[in-house]
DNA sequence: TTAATAAAGGATAAAAATGTCCTTTATTAA
DNA sequence: TTAATAAAGGACATTTTTATCCTTTATTAA
């Protein structure tokens, strides 16, 4: 559905967002130990959000990566796109080249609608939006799978 | 979304069904063909398909592969079940094991909608149904993509 | 029983995704 | 200016997926 690199880094965003107060920088280790990624792997992917201006980050000691309070409203879409690129959006079920809404395949209006339903949850969702929701706590990782209103 | 191998298996069961009249039996190669598939590798999948009996093979000369009455009304889920799993309707979308509907990440929601469309979408086709709406003509993969309304 | 035919299945190869290591570049404080 | 720190980036390794090749097994007709 989605790649591994890019569930990594929107678990990384997600973590940034939610540690975004006073000038606050999180390292690569860091942020690989919180969203339990490979270390070296999430380098590059935080590489590939800081190009695309979806996080900022710092070289140097002091340095790190951070979230503007511009960049709060992006749709996590951007990520998708970033690292997977568009396409899971917009091909055909079946893998057909010739497949669209003029020259539909058997299965095309059916997967459509699951097809869009996974783009508008990227879409409508944003950074800041998927962070208010993340508890406080010890264990990042754990308390992403927890809403805010039914924390232990 | 899902593999290529499963698309490749979908395509060629639907192939498969839209030529079952009177113990027509069709080879590898020439389903390879038809399917846009590369041989070897489609014969792999076949084999799979033949093992969890949603379609039917024959070894020997005037041997092949073809769909009995009874495998008909099967819903095309049980090709990506054989293929590659239901896990794409199970995961969570950021790669949590955590999460669930009790311990729900900040996507879930929105996510399980999209995941259950899609499985809706493969469990509600039945493969009967899924070539009915193939056009006859020369090349199998072009009419694929072409509503049997809407043929040239 | 033999030769021919077609799938089954094992072994291997190529490509893509994931993961690791090490050097370079930028920045900071001393 | 130097040493320390942290990201950038290049090269390589591993794993998974996709693809190919070749041998074996089953079946048929002659």
């Amino acid at each position: 559905m989605i790649s591994k690199a890019c569930q990594y880094g929107i678990r990384a965003t997600i973590f940034i967002v939610s540690r975004h107060h006073d000038g606050v920088k999180l390292n690569i280790s860091e942020i690989a130990r919180e969203v339990d990624a490979p270390e070296a792997f999430m380098a590059k992917i935080l590489q590939v959000l800081s190009k695309h201006r979806i996080i900022t980050s710092l070289k140097g000691p002091y340095g790190g990566f951070f979230i503007e309070d511009f960049q709060l409203e992006q749709p996590v879409i951007k990520i998708v796109n970033a690292i997977d690129g568009m396409s899971v959006f917009e091909e055909c079920g079946l893998g057909l080249k010739q497949c669209s809404a003029s020259h539909p395949c058997p299965m095309h209006d059916q997967y459509k609608i699951a097809r869009d339903a996974l783009q508008n949850a990227f879409l409508h969702t944003s950074l800041r939006k998927l962070a208010q929701e993340v508890n406080e706590g010890d264990s990042f990782i754990k308390n992403l799978a927890l809403k805010k209103s039914e924390s232990c």
